[in-house]
DNA sequence: ATAGTATGTTACCGATCGGTAACATTTGAG
DNA sequence: CTCAAATGTTACCGATCGGTAACATACTAT
């Protein structure tokens, strides 16, 4: 657009293109790219444009198109990582209601996947090959969050924690799955209700089971 | 192998290759490697070789890859729709008998699906384009079978049936995700616990909802 | 100013892709 | 046998892909 004269007196402050490093670019771009348009429908080019950077720049930070891939699902891990740690900070003493808070939160995210569902969810679809490091990545990740489930559900007192964690688990990746492609509007609400429903039962039958206790 | 001496005296029964015709091969074929390898991950002529013939003749039968796999996802869908008959005459006048049946049918077939899960749900993550004819066919397909299961739990006398089928559904979609993610083996048998518990659930309620009946 | 590093630019490579043309071969019906 | 339809074979097209080399430019610290 403008002319875009490049001197001015000052020190050196302003960087050239943009303030956020050009790796956080590619990762941000690629992963733009990769959810709304599937990781074999972009190329490394078009990544690379998107980064408002090049596809050598690209190559010289990361090793090749697979090793992006994975770093941007590792990216994504960690992010949900970071937000077990909150979730698990906010409800000490209490696996009920952090399973509760986890289904209202997952809800809340629902509707903005509606266009284009579960970026793990998709990204696994996208590759069979079993060696691919990013299946791998998702593959650790989705089995120690079910761990973690059925830790958690032992610990809210449920009669059979690895049913109702299943049924947990199941609950969640289906909402994931049903949004983007049913869309069924309420699935949100539902979601939380289901799970509410299942933290009410199981703490009457607990009364039930020691109706002297409390 | 063996020479091949093409002249036997008899008439013409004994066809050239096979004695299953060429455009049913092509489906099968590619249908099997859509599914191992991802759409995108195999090319066509790949697919043409694999049904023993070759790339010219699936282009006389396909007018492009893309109807191809259309073709495909249309087979599968006839296929459950075919299912969906069968499930519903055999349980007139039992919708909540027939869910069970269903949630029993598809614990049946999860096993088979650890390796790459839910051709359907795969091919719709590989295909974000909108307007692919293979998108809209699974898309319309999915929310015919929740609109169906909808039906079923009103008929079944659910107090919530919306909420009963969005449970349903996402138990199902959701089953097929992990069953190849997760790969949770008892998953089978706790999807159905959950469906008998359901229908059990909704049964003591319209008991308890009309105590004289019966 | 200078030097070193990070980034941009261009051109290219080999491979693969979806799709087509022209022609050869086989098959089945009359 | 004869002929027409179905199928096989080969070669090719343009486009795109992931990835690299060589070189030019911009930036930063000293």
């Amino acid at each position: 657009m403008q002319t875009d004269i490049h001197r001015n007196g000052t020190k050196a402050r302003a960087k050239r293109r943009s303030t956020v490093p050009v790796r956080e670019r590619i990762l941000v771009a690629a992963g733009d790219l990769f959810h709304k348009q599937g990781i074999r429908g972009v190329g490394v080019e078009a990544i690379a444009e998107a980064a408002k950077t090049n596809k050598m720049t690209l190559y010289r930070y990361f090793d090749s198109k697979d090793e992006l891939i994975a770093e941007w699902v590792r990216g994504i891990v960690a992010h949900k990582q970071e937000e077990w740690k909150d979730l698990t900070a906010k409800h000490v003493g209490d696996p009920a209601g952090l399973l509760q808070d986890w289904s209202r939160r997952t809800a809340a995210k629902l509707r903005a996947m509606e266009e284009r569902g579960s970026a793990l969810g998709n990204a696994f679809a996208e590759l069979p090959d079993p060696n691919h490091p990013a299946r791998r990545v998702i593959q650790e990740h989705k089995i120690r969050e079910h761990k973690r489930v059925v830790r958690l559900c032992k610990a809210a007192g449920f009669q059979n924690p690895v049913l109702a964690a299943d049924l947990f688990t199941m609950l969640l990746e289906g909402a994931h799955s049903c949004v983007q492609c049913i869309g069924m509007r309420q699935i949100g609400e539902h979601l939380v209700q289901l799970v509410d429903l299942m933290v009410e039962n199981s703490r009457q039958q607990v009364r039930a089971q020691y109706p002297t206790a409390l």
